[in-house]
DNA sequence: TTCACGCGTGAGAGCGCTCTCACAGTGGAT
DNA sequence: ATCCACTGTGAGAGCGCTCTCACGCGTGAA
């Protein structure tokens, strides 16, 4: 930064330029630019005929220098590179933000902390009004990053439901919902004995997930059985160590509904070393359908988790917080959907 | 935008105030800012003082908006989902762009155009100044993105070849020499008839990593035999059909180098429904050492490419693009490194 | 002592835009 | 005819910064 570049820039046309060549003033092509209402119709013409042959586009610094707003929204993903990798739910949900901040002509700058000096600097970023607000993630429960940014002022909507309680805004889907389906579908399958897998207590997705199975034991009047819940980490190899635990402790299970696919996958195979068949001895159902759930044999039905959706509602959400006068919280919950394939095919009946 | 927002802004410090605190001028401290030599110590000192205390930060847009840069750089994946939600190569490059450009204080601005009205969307964006340079991602064979922005002056930089000849810089992993390595490790545990499945044709990576199989066969003195070059597609499906395709039209094979982990899973799967045994009977090597190669029975063999170096050696050549008078366009190859596991173990010696 | 030179510093212009305010024009009510 | 309200337009200030240019001061050579 202490060289001057030495890039002879392509110089674009200004607002000046619009207007001498539609011979108004500067003010009023900014109205037309701006869309205000007062514009007599033939110069608005006019003016949009010079925007047009001049190719004019507004200079965004400029504008933000006066209006001080930046029009971009930060991503801010502090994920410690293990889901972040294996998972497409980031790929998803960013395309999904993307596509909603593209179409409220936003900018999406993307911050992705990979060391603890890298996220103070991430919030000093953050808090030096470099942008209008910020989209977070993949909190950890500690992150004092919400924190600053509210004190600051900045408007900040969350990914997920953040694991302690909070007064900010966020999307996240139904995953108690998502679950319950999931395991009175078994149920209803003929099941009798369903274990589940669950996820880490200390994250929502994965105590919400627990509560889901026990909604749909409960509802069709089946009594909670401790030993039928095995905790877990999310990833294949804990899957597979849960349903060899379940086994040892309560061999007459028929079902087992994992709280993601990649639990799923590692309990399939503890299975298939077991001699168990799925689904004829076993029915299993996993979460989040991804693209594990069609490679596994046999393929995985799962609850499928409207990511992208997430992404263009987390989107809207910041956007109209931005705007607003009243931040007041939001908070948006979204339905999931059960995909049936054959680890949970029903049993015939007897 | 046709309302200012509500939001009572929080004002943050200006240059000119700092400049009062420290009995100095706007220039001084601009200097000081900026790193600029022509300060005298104690000047800089007293500067630094003044900067700490108002907890300065400059506004980014009055300087854009003098210095005609923004700092910023525009990464842009154009992928048609595919791949992009299901392989972590995306992500990972993600991280290695953005902890790059952190570094040196570089926005990263990301557009995921999905559709082809969003995608002159994004040559409009690109074009209009607002980003000092852009990473393209996947580029289609006849993407008219490159041209366009070399003809805009906005300096560009590809990841990965692009299948067609282009002046642009890029980087890429050395494909040739990582299928090279991995045939290689086949003949030296002793295997005879050694087959691939190939990636799509139109691909540089599908075409590069042909070559390096045929290398390794050519230096080990093994004439080449088209029946044994099953071309796919780089999925799980396709490696599996193109496995089958082997294994009828050459039962004797006793080692596939497949150039995708997730091509070498379905392979995998086609080998196990075939009786065949791995590693005893056939050795398989995948390539990418995605997730997947440690999640198959037994474990891959893989090719693991260096994407976040990838990531950061892209946005390096691009901000000293950016910098430079002359962008003398440049490649950068990146060596591979062949990870061992089960799938590839050595026959014992008879 | 005088002059030239270089170095550190300040004054001030200006980047492209928005937005307030003033003003001219129009038309309806008195 | 007079006044008022209202609408559309333009003039101009100013957002926070960088950078050029001019200036004053100290230093070394003439």
């Amino acid at each position: 930064m202490a060289q001057p570049s030495g890039r002879t820039g392509r110089t674009s046309t200004t607002l000046e330029e619009v207007a001498h060549l539609a011979g108004v003033s500067r003010a009023t092509v900014s109205r037309v630019v701006n869309g205000s209402p007062r514009v007599s119709p033939d110069i608005r013409v006019d003016v949009q005929a010079a925007i047009e042959q001049l190719a004019y586009v507004p200079n965004r610094a400029a504008r933000s220098l006066v209006t001080r707003r930046s029009d971009s929204i930060a991503v801010v993903i502090t994920e410690p590179s293990g889901r972040l990798f294996s998972d497409p739910f980031f790929p998803r949900l960013l395309r999904g933000i993307s596509s909603e901040l593209a179409a409220r002509e936003r900018q999406l700058v993307l911050l992705m902390p990979d060391s603890p000096a890298d996220e103070s600097r991430t919030a000093e970023y953050l808090t030096a009004g470099h942008v209008d607000g910020a989209l977070l993630v993949s909190l950890h429960a500690d992150d004092p990053l919400p924190g600053r940014l509210a004190a600051a002022g900045i408007p900040v909507v969350l990914v997920g439901r953040p694991p302690k309680g909070t007064k900010a805004s966020y999307v996240d889907v139904d995953n108690r919902q998502g679950a319950q389906s999931a395991v009175a579908h078994l149920l209803a399958g003929g099941r009798r004995v369903v274990a589940t897998i669950a996820g880490p207590k200390d994250m929502a997705a994965g105590t919400d997930r627990v509560a889901g199975y026990r909604d749909a034991l409960t509802e069709a009047g089946i009594t909670l059985d401790p030993s039928l819940e095995a905790p877990s980490d999310f990833t294949q190899q804990g899957g597979a160590a849960a349903m060899a635990r379940l086994l040892a402790a309560r061999p007459d299970i028929d079902a087992v509904f994992a709280a993601s696919d990649l639990m799923a996958a590692g309990a399939l195979s503890t299975l298939a070393s077991a001699g168990r068949r799925v689904p004829q001895d076993v029915a299993v159902v996993g979460f989040d359908d991804s693209p594990v759930a069609t490679s596994t044999t046999p393929q995985l039905t799962s609850v499928r988790q409207p990511i992208e959706a997430m992404g263009h509602e987390v989107a809207r959400l910041l956007v109209d917080a931005v705007e607003a006068a009243d931040p007041v919280p939001r908070r948006v919950i979204l339905a999931t959907d059960l995909v049936r394939r054959a680890s949970s095919a029903g049993r015939p009946s007897p």
